[in-house]
DNA sequence: CTTGACCCTGTAGCAACTACAGAGTTTATA
DNA sequence: TATAAACTCTGTAGTTGCTACAGGGTCAAG
């Protein structure tokens, strides 16, 4: 399998692919003679765990640490947990900041009479420090 | 004013007051004879719109338009509205996946029962391409 | 007159890619 | 067999919005 190859299974750019090796996330594979990397379905499995983990927010070095636990097969999986459970938590902070977010731009937005720039209550919102009505 | 001064008044970074001269956000204010950067009211009122916008999440791109737009008084605010909603709809996108994102993660972290990392449900979901239970 | 708190410029770093340039390789077709 | 298209290689620079130095200069107090 080449890069290519990789990439449409993984549903991942090559570029993105050669950016892991470099950091050290996924392994060198062996080179063909004509120094083009060959993976096998071992590489495959980790990509998809990375881009798993990636589409889930985790960071990569959150999945650089899960990587290592699951290949201590015989260890309990409460590190796995604690991982999870902290990324969870911090999903959880930006949902809270982005909800705060929306309601302020909805508020906003909602003073709107289409005035001139003079006017403009949207304007005049973001002039102001924050919370003062 | 100095920039130590100014960066209290807006709750902000000196150095952040730097860069956003340095990018066009902020004019270069004059200089003292000891080239110390000497502002006035009018970039604080700048600085606290910017840093406005930067809390509810504009980017530094859309906060350029608002105040370029915001100098052209007696222009209808219409642009300016655009602008927010498109910056809104960002915001529900966002939120959407976010949303995706906590309930995944949620059902993952419930399925863990603490076994060993051979039989971690939590890796085994991140396993799995995207959805497939 | 020196200590400390400030200010200056310029550059490098962060996250997680993405996008080239300029070269070599492989494969399909004429 | 030639050649063109489609791939691959390395290396480097760009993205966003700051933040953090290093190595200096300035200013006010004691």
């Amino acid at each position: 399998m080449n890069i290519g190859e990789l990439a449409r299974a993984a549903a991942t750019k090559v570029e993105t692919i050669r950016y892991y090796e470099r950091i050290g996330l996924l392994p060198a594979p062996p080179r063909t003679a004509g120094n083009y990397r060959e993976y096998c379905a071992t590489h495959l499995m980790r990509l998809i765990f990375t881009r798993r983990g990636r589409d889930l927010g985790f960071s990569i070095e959150q999945i650089r640490a899960l990587l290592d636990l699951a290949n201590q097969k015989n260890r309990s999986c409460k590190a796995v947990a604690v991982i999870a459970r902290e990324h969870l938590a911090e999903v959880k902070r930006k949902l809270a900041d982005l909800t705060a977010m929306q309601q302020e731009l909805e508020t906003i937005i909602g003073q709107c009479r289409n005035d001139t720039v003079a006017d403009c209550r949207i304007l005049e919102a973001l002039a102001q420090k924050e919370g003062q009505a």
